[in-house]
DNA sequence: ATACCTCGAGATCG
DNA sequence: CTCGAGGTAT
């Protein structure tokens, strides 16, 4: 093990020296050395900190760490977000940074009855058939265990990193914490690795495990947790490793991600792999010939799933066939060749004790449903939204009813109906909701905003204390001013205290005004709690420390921080302000497209109603709305306001990036190694581009990096311009007329350029 | 909609 | 020690 992990080390060393020194070498090798040296030290590092006996010396540590910060230091362009070097001292600093998967992590499409799943397997036969394939499928069928996704990533057989879903594209490295689960091998089993390899698999805590885990939770005087899902959560998200490796964690594998040099033809086929290779596969699975067999196996686990090792969620169905899987291939959110069948949910009785209604930031009014506490799938809810007042008449649940309760979907809690046959003997007896005519915060008159609509609104947008507080909640959030500091608690604080009877805040205007002054002596009503015993309400200051005799009252330290951070904000770029001021219809995507086109709050305002639609990305009902919206006095006066206080109301036009991608669409799929997906949307934005997600017939561009999927297969077969990295930036730089190469005099290219000199071949991925 | 983690601040207690 | 805030998960 140590001679080996030598001879790795010196081949290393070797490699890298002479970039080190600065010689030339093509930028695609520098960075696979690059890329093996960094590895090599992670690996080492994970064995000193995890394993009873490391793979080197601390000298030979040292050694290959050096030469990975020399050669950072002389192509900086080549450090990662996950690099070794970025750690500070030992200390996974890597922990819970983000990191993009390399091919996404896709969700799978949820069918809730057997007629359901029916459809979507005739569905997917048909399309077999019609691209020539044959039905009956192959299907495999196995258990969707609650638990958590993890994507593991090996290089050569070497863990390198393991990361949460996240939103499917970017996840959290949690590397360190992995690291602490047994069955999560450090080193593949075997000799034929591919030369990258993501693993897509399931971390969980089985029942048993579970239990016991509770059990000595409670001995040593702690709380249990809810329910084996939440507990393995939390078990992911420990800062230190060492707590991880206390909670009983499992993990099963269930697919592959990104693959180079992967052989195997089907899903099945894969698993035996995986199980060679010494990662746990689900001992659950079956390969099925037949759709009734598919249905047995449903049958089977939905009597017998409280008999199993660890909780279900479902049962995932999917396509055998690799070859079929590429032809069925994906939506948006979904692979077409796999689907997740749920089983009913529980349903629980509890009592509606009321029927309370929500004034949002827009001013809708929603009714929702306050429970006897009931403990439902896992977690104990009590609150439960009704939509609208059709939907509250549509149940027919009345205040005082015993009702059935569920959890639709998996999350949102939802109120099924009443039990009529409880409903005669309910004491205090049951009654009618009965939709406020009138604002439960400001008293004034609730209508619908248009004939006909099942919304009803307060109409007082202005000064309404609910939608204040809303909007106040809205601008600090981190997708406009990202106010930290100014959480919840804080915008009722300043909107809606207890004490003064004039909050802070009448009106989002003064929000960049506000003095420490405007702030002392404002109470909010809180939980008393006695020994975690909530025994009433109490008032609080909430800006200002509890003056004392001897101590006056003074700012904490957060309200010093709420100032700083006010102050911060009025950098912001002018897209999150446009965000702040919660118009309609306009968030982030609309905020930016306004933002790049007009560049200034001023030419914004100015704008015709035309010329807004006109914006890409924007278009007649967002045109409207803003114009609308600019049409309002005091929403004029709010940007007047913030103006006059110092926030930035235009971004620099700055003359050193031109824009040069003016009126083009260019989609980046796969990584890049220079820019993170952020960095290369907002490079295309920056320069006047529009940086869609999708490509269509509509794009100019593709710009495929690493692992580049679908949405490569797509660019080719409609025929686009495709650049790989270096092309994307000599795009940037210099337009199309840096990749067009010697087109025709000056003239506008077609979409159907075929430039042989700017495609890129990449291999067709998983 | 809820559960769980981390962090920092401030209250509480000996 | 407890709380709010801010983050993640499903």
């Amino acid at each position: 093990m140590v001679s080996e992990a030598k001879e790795v080390q010196e081949s290393i060393v070797n490699q890298v020296f002479p970039e080190a020194a600065g010689q030339d070498v093509p930028p695609e090798q520098l960075r696979d050395e690059y890329e093996v040296l960094a590895d090599q030290v992670r690996k080492l590092r994970f064995a000193y900190y995890n394993e009873d006996s490391p793979l080197a010396s601390d000298a030979e540590f040292d050694r290959l760490y050096r030469r990975l910060e020399e050669l950072e230091a002389l192509h900086p362009e080549l450090v990662t977000n996950d690099s070794p070097t970025q750690e500070v001292g030992g200390e996974v600093s890597a922990a819970f940074t983000a990191v993009d998967h390399l091919v996404r992590m896709y969700s799978l499409e949820d069918v809730f009855s057997l007629d359901e799943l029916r459809t979507w397997v005739t569905r997917a036969e048909a399309s077999v058939e019609k691209i020539g394939g044959h039905a009956p499928l192959r299907w495999l069928t196995e258990l969707k265990i609650d638990g958590l996704a993890v994507n593991l990533l090996y290089r050569n057989g070497t863990l390198v990193r393991a990361a949460t879903r996240g939103d499917g594209t970017t996840g959290e490295d949690i590397t360190h914490n992995a690291l602490t689960i047994r069955e999560i091998p450090r080193q593949l089993a075997g000799t034929d690795h591919p030369a990258e390899v993501e693993i897509r698999g399931e971390i969980f805590i089985a029942s048993k495990a579970f239990a016991e885990l509770n059990e000595s939770m409670v001995e040593q005087g702690k709380a249990p947790f809810a329910n084996p899902r939440n507990a393995a959560a939390g078990s992911l998200r420990q800062k230190d490793p060492a707590e991880t490796a206390k909670r009983p964690l499992s993990m099963y594998v269930h697919g592959i991600g990104a693959k180079e040099g992967l052989q195997t033809l089907t899903q099945s086929e894969t698993y035996r792999q995986l199980q060679e290779w010494g990662l746990p596969t689900s001992p659950y699975f079956k390969v099925l010939d037949s759709y009734d067999e598919v249905l047995d196996f449903i049958a089977h686990y939905g009597t017998h799933r409280h008999d199993l090792t660890h909780e279900i969620d479902g049962i995932v169905v999917k396509v055998d066939d690799f070859a079929t899987q590429r032809a069925l291939g994906y939506t948006s959110r979904v692979p077409r060749w796999a689907v997740a069948y749920k089983y009913p949910p529980e349903e629980v009785h509890t009592k509606l004790l009321d029927i309370l209604v929500n004034v949002g930031r827009t001013g809708r009014v929603t009714p929702f449903g306050l429970m006897e506490p009931v403990k439902v799938s896992g977690s104990t809810v009590e609150m439960a939204t009704l939509h609208n007042q059709d939907v509250v008449r549509a149940k027919g649940v009345k205040i005082g009813d015993i009702v059935v309760l569920r959890k639709a979907g998996d999350v949102i809690p939802e109120i099924v109906g009443p039990v009529l046959a409880l409903r005669e003997q309910q004491q205090p007896p049951v009654r009618d909701f009965v939709m406020p005519t009138h604002c439960p915060s400001c008293g004034t008159e609730l209508a619908p905003a248009k004939e006909g609509d099942v919304d009803i609104r307060c109409p007082n947008a202005r000064s309404c204390p609910s939608q204040l507080r809303e909007r106040v909640f809205h601008l600090a959030g981190r997708g406009a001013f990202d106010i930290e500091a100014l959480g919840w608690e804080a915008a009722i604080a300043l909107t809606q205290p207890a004490e003064p009877a004039t909050p802070p805040l009448t009106n989002e205007a003064g929000i960049f005004h506000l003095t420490p002054e405007d702030l002392a002596g404002v109470l909010i009503e809180r939980d008393k709690k006695v020994k975690g015993e909530v025994t009433g309400r109490e008032l609080v200051p909430y800006f200002y420390s509890r003056g004392t005799a001897k101590k006056p009252s003074v700012p904490t330290a957060n309200t010093q921080k709420l100032f700083r951070e006010l102050e911060k904000a009025k950098s912001q770029p002018l897209w999150r302000v446009l965000v702040a001021l919660s118009i309609r219809h306009v968030g982030p995507t609309a905020s930016r497209a306004l933002a790049t086109a007009f560049r200034s709050m001023e030419a914004i305002r100015a704008a015709s109603e035309e010329q807004l639609a006109d914006v890409p990305g924007v278009g007649p009902i967002i045109g409207q709305a803003v114009k609308e919206w600019f049409d309002v006095d005091w929403h004029r006066e709010i940007v007047d306001s913030w103006a006059s206080a110092g926030v930035r109301m235009a971004d620099e036009t700055d003359e050193s990036t031109p824009r040069t991608l003016s009126g083009l669409t260019v989609v980046v799929t796969g990584s890049l190694t220079g820019y993170s997906r952020d960095e290369a949307k907002e490079a295309i934005i920056t320069r006047g581009g529009k940086a869609s997600g999708s490509v269509s017939k509509n794009t100019h561009y593709v710009v495929a990096g690493e692992n580049a999927g679908t949405k490569l297969e797509k660019a080719e077969q409609l025929g686009l311009r495709v650049l790989d990295e270096e092309g994307f930036t000599r795009l940037l730089a210099e337009g199309p007329a840096g990749v067009d190469g010697a087109a025709e005099g000056g003239e506008e290219a077609d979409d159907d350029n075929e430039d042989a000199g700017l495609r890129v071949e990449v291999d067709e991925p998983a």
